[in-house]
DNA sequence: CCGTTTATATTATGACCGTACGACCATAAG
DNA sequence: CTTATGGTCGTACGGTCATAATATAAACGG
């Protein structure tokens, strides 16, 4: 009875997924309408409630989706302290700061993801609970729960620095602070794992 | 000629500025309109162009008087280290978290900021330096100009922090991560301290 | 003390954009 | 050729920013 080949419906809905994530990123969630969205992927809005119950329900799946593309990105990263640092560099880069819709959800969205209801804030925890879980069994390995509030802590630092270094309009200044932003990242991390190892 | 005492509409002006500073901290700038800002005053939507000659122009009013009143709550502080730690743990405190809108401007508006047009980021840059260069004076009197992007580092891993944890469902998760942004940002404070003091 | 003057605010209006839905159509699978 | 699927288009209704016409109220002169 499948009329349509039964990846069609799919392939168009996870269309809409990543460009309404890289719009969400530019534009901001509040600041991208449904047919803005629909239009991104050579649709109308009409069919978008065929695919969404709601926009919330868009934003909880696209955050999702974001952050697990963001997972696998750190996931294909070397591992080791060197893997870490590489990162870092790249994360609080000047390439990063000035490409959000191809950047990190978090640093693009957090403030207004914690405006949002239950249902995305709860998505948003738990591919960030993934993310992080990840990245802890790698750093260290003997004790991930205890590291799991460490990554949480680095990777805050990292958004809120990438966040201000985009709001300042003094662009040297904005490339120290991503510059400092780097020297604690780094200095949190080996400063935890040197407590936790030793 | 002067009809009206000529504090009444720069009193009213101020109290547009001050209400949208709290709803644009709750609501998000996108999610305030300008009907519902001035209502918050007591007044109606017409009235608002004799004020503001746009919402653009408001916005970027209302971001340099929140971080106005944010230098001077954080300058009536007592100075040395203690007082620091003082301010660090009231920022990252539950009770901060939980009511964003009598809180850090930029813990709640930062990414939407970053993507406000030239004049609302330049008022941010400009108070926010005004902040910086006065705890970074009260930090290291010695030698103010580089603990500058040190000060800038701390407030961007604060904000950061405190939005995540707000992002977040998960309420123990939440609380262990402003304890643990309290650490990193003492760490760091310390650690540089220690560097430029040595 | 009262009316005139004038600044301030209200209400009405404009054109446009927001979400959401329903009717209709084209197409591709069987 | 039938059928249901994925899509376009049109629509409803409210909210958006902004402006203009109108009403209100405060301060002054007489």
């Amino acid at each position: 009875m499948a009329r349509y080949g039964k990846e069609h419906k799919l392939a168009t809905r996870q269309r809409i997924i990543e460009t309404a994530g890289r719009r969400f990123k530019r534009s901001g969630i509040d600041g991208s309408g449904v047919a803005t969205l629909m239009a991104d992927a050579g649709l109308t809005n009409g069919a978008f409630y065929a695919h969404f119950e709601s926009k919330e329900d868009l934003v909880a799946t696209a955050v999702s989706d974001q952050l697990r593309y963001q997972r696998e990105q750190l996931a294909a990263v070397a591992p080791g302290r060197a893997g870490v640092e590489q990162i870092v560099r790249a994360y609080l880069s000047p390439e990063h700061r000035d490409n959000p819709e191809e950047g990190c959800p978090s640093a693009a969205l957090l403030d207004e993801i914690g405006r949002c209801g239950d249902p995305t804030r709860q998505a948003y925890t738990d591919s960030m609970l993934a993310i992080v879980d990840d990245f802890a069994a790698r750093l260290a390995p003997h004790d991930p729960q205890s590291a799991r509030t460490t990554v949480l802590g680095v990777y805050a630092l990292m958004a809120g620095t990438l966040q201000l270094s985009r709001a300042l309009t003094d662009r040297r200044l904005a490339d120290d602070l991503l510059e400092q932003g780097i020297r604690n990242a780094l200095a949190v991390l080996d400063g935890e794992s040197a407590t936790s190892g030793a």
